[in-house]
DNA sequence: TCCGTATTCAACCATTCGGTTGACCTTTTA
DNA sequence: TAAAAGGTCAACCGAATGGTTGAATACGGA
């Protein structure tokens, strides 16, 4: 079932919940790895995870006790659709993304933390 | 200001919201006018209109009585190449997206280009 | 079998959201 | 100048949201 835009778009109102998938985007991830680095509790990981699932953002297979998500990054796809409409939005080579890289060229990371 | 995914996505959740945008994709509109073809109190019209500014989506300018309100498709672009970035893996550019949604993760609320 | 790990459930709480209504301000028009 | 039109504001309401805590469920391993 496609989701819909109302579902999606709420899903990705949230900062936790984006950074979620920008964690999935590096690889799949049980919960309560999802979980570590935020500072809520598991509980709330564990209802998020239940948002981007309902949105279809990701999937949730489980597999013995651990239950694995999975990005779903074609459910994106409509939300991207429509917005879309209103103008033609280079995918990568945008001006955000352009500031981000000059930016980040003017002040290379030297993050210890990283 | 460049507004925060935050707002731009939760002023996206709303299909009143969605459909005022739409309309407004056609030609710039009044208060009133974008007010007429939905079901529900002017007020509440007025609230959304001032929400969508707040997300940067729309202008409102007033000229006489009449307040005319503006699409503003660029308030999209961060969202969408946000996106777009979920889409579309190429090698070359995914390094620096990951990097661009760490910077996200990090300064939630600071608006570097200011 | 008993324990610990992984995860959800249930109840609760404060805040936000979308909506209403009625009063109010401003500008145009008769 | 009085009335009407265009919008917003303030107070209120019910439902949804994001969070908490503690109990419950489901496996895996010793």
């Amino acid at each position: 079932m496609a989701p819909k835009l109302d579902t999606t778009f709420a899903a990705l109102a949230d900062p936790t919940r984006r950074a979620i998938l920008a964690m999935l985007l590096e690889d799949d991830m049980a919960v309560t790895d999802v979980a570590e680095p935020f500072d809520v509790s598991l509980a709330a990981i564990s209802k998020h995870l239940g948002v981007l699932t309902a949105a279809g953002l990701i999937t949730q297979e489980k597999r013995g006790r651990v239950k694995w998500c999975k990005l779903e990054p074609d459910a994106m796809r409509s939300a991207s659709v429509w917005m879309q409409g209103f103008g033609q939005f280079e995918p990568i080579n945008l001006d955000a993304f352009e500031r981000f890289l000059e930016h980040e060229l003017k002040e290379p990371t030297a993050d210890p933390t990283t």
